[in-house]
DNA sequence: TGTACATCAGTGAACGCGCGTTCACTGATGTAC
DNA sequence: TGTACATCAGTGAACGCGCGTTCACTGATGTAC
C-alpha cells in the first residue's frame, strides 16, 4: 500500500497522502461493484463507503455526491483510451496490419480494465447527462485521432478514402459495441467477436476507398 | 376510451375489458416516464401506479413486479420492429433506393414511438439480464430478416456480397446507435444523422461487395 | 527544539423519505340454478 | 327472469428497510513562533 503513489508523495504531507489513498479506495470500491448486472446508477453512497471501509459521512470529505466520483472515473477512462491508442500505434508501426492489431490491442485493454470500460460503455448511453457528455468528449477525442491516422495512412498508401471522420465514427461505434459484448463473453466467444469485428472494419475501410475512387478520387 | 380495444372486446366480459384497460394504463404510465434522463431502472412501482391512477397495491393484480411490465413493453417493441420492417419493404418496392428508404422509415418510426424505442435502445445494453436477452432476441430476428433481404437483393442484382449476416449485424448496430442519438436531437441534427447514417451503410454495403468480388465472387 | 494553536479527515447518532410488499377488506360484476 | 353465491380488481393501513444528508464531535497531523 505504501508507495503506491510514491511518485507524487514527495511534496505531500502524510495527511494529504492519506486523503488521496482514501479517495482511491472510494473509486476502487465503486469500480469493484460494477458488473454486467450493476450499473453506476444502482450504486449507493453508503454501499461504496462500506466497501471502501469508511463511514458514509466521510464520503463527503472527498466528493460532493456520488456522481462526482463517477465523473472522476470517466476521466480515468479517458486516460485509458489515450494509452490504448498510443499502444496500438506503437504495435502497428512494428507489426503492420492496422486493423487486426488495433482490435487485438483494444480487446486486451478491455480485459485489463474491465470495469472501467464497463462504466464508459454503459454510461455513454446512460441516464445521466453529465456522464454522457463527459464520455462523449473522450470518445470524440479518440475518433479525431483515429480519423487523423486514417487520413495519413490513406495518403501514404495513395489510397484515398471518403470522409475520414465519418469512417472513424462508424469504426468506433462498431468497436465499442462489440467491446460491450466482449466484456461478458467467454474466451471462445471473444475470439469470434474479434474476427467479426475485423471483417466489419475491413468492409468499412474498403467501402470508403471504393466510394472515394468512384466519385473521382485522386487514385492514378 | 371506450372501444380502444373494440376488436378484442367481443368475447370479453366488461370486467375483463376493464382489467385490460388498467393494464394498458400501467404500461402507458411507465412509457410516459421514460426520457433521456430516466431509464426503466429508475422507475418505481409506486410512481407508475400513481401516474396510472391506481393504488400501488393494485399493481400486483396485473404484474408480479415492475420488470414484468418492462418485458411486456419490450414485446411491444418487437412488434414495432416487425411493423417497421414490413413498412420499409413496402416502400422500397415502390420507391427503390433501399438504404435511403430504410433509414427514412426507421427514423420516422423512432419519432412516432420515441419512448418505446428509448426503452429498447437503452435496455439493450442495460443492467437487467432478462431485458438484455429479450431485446437481443427481437433484434436478432430483425437482423435475420435483414440478412435475408440483403442476400436476395444481391442475387437479383448479381452483385454478391460477403457474409450477409455479418453485414446485417454491422448495419443494425450503426442504425441503432444513431437512432439512440437521434431520439434526443433536434430536427437539423436529425437530418445530419440521417445523412451520415446513409453514407455509413453504403460504405458497408459497397465494402462487402468489393470484398466478395476480390475473393473470387461470382461476378461476371 | 518545544509549545500552543489551527486544521481537517474521519466519526456516530439522528432525521425524514419513498420504497416494495403484506394483509384483510369491499363492492361491483359474473354465474348457476 | 330473479335470486343466492362466487369471483376478483381495486383499496388503505401498516410494516420494516436502506437511503442521502446534517450535525457537533474527536484526535492526529501540521504550523507559527
Amino acid at each position: 500500500m505504501r508507495g503506491f503513489d510514491s511518485r507524487w508523495s514527495v511534496n505531500l504531507s502524510s495527511r494529504a497522502e492519506q486523503k488521496l489513498r482514501t479517495r482511491r479506495s472510494l473509486m476502487d470500491a465503486a469500480l469493484a461493484q460494477l458488473s454486467a448486472d450493476r450499473g453506476f446508477g444502482s450504486l449507493s453512497l453508503r454501499e461504496v463507503a462500506r466497501e471502501a471501509g469508511i463511514a458514509p459521512t466521510s464520503f463527503y470529505r472527498h466528493f460532493a455526491e456520488l456522481d462526482e466520483l463517477g465523473l472522476a472515473l470517466v476521466d480515468e477512462g479517458g486516460v485509458a483510451l489515450r494509452q490504448l491508442m498510443r499502444q496500438a500505434r506503437k504495435r502497428i508501426a512494428r507489426d503492420g496490419s492496422a486493423i487486426s492489431t488495433s482490435v487485438e490491442t483494444f480487446m486486451e485493454y478491455l480485459g485489463n480494465n474491465a470495469n472501467l470500460f464497463r462504466l464508459m460503455l454503459r454510461e455513454r448511453t446512460g441516464v445521466s447527462k453529465p456522464f454522457r457528455t463527459a464520455i462523449k468528449a473522450e470518445i470524440d477525442h479518440f475518433v479525431t485521432e483515429l480519423a487523423d491516422d486514417l487520413s495519413r495512412f490513406a495518403d501514404e498508401q495513395n489510397k484515398p478514402l471518403a470522409d475520414a471522420r465519418l469512417v472513424a465514427e462508424a469504426m468506433v461505434t462498431l468497436v465499442f459495441n462489440q467491446g460491450a459484448e466482449a466484456l461478458d463473453a467467454n474466451t471462445r466467444e471473444r475470439e469470434e467477436l474479434k474476427t467479426k469485428l475485423k471483417t466489419e472494419l475491413r468492409m468499412i475501410l474498403v467501402g470508403s476507398q471504393t466510394l472515394a475512387t468512384r466519385s473521382g478520387g485522386k487514385k492514378s
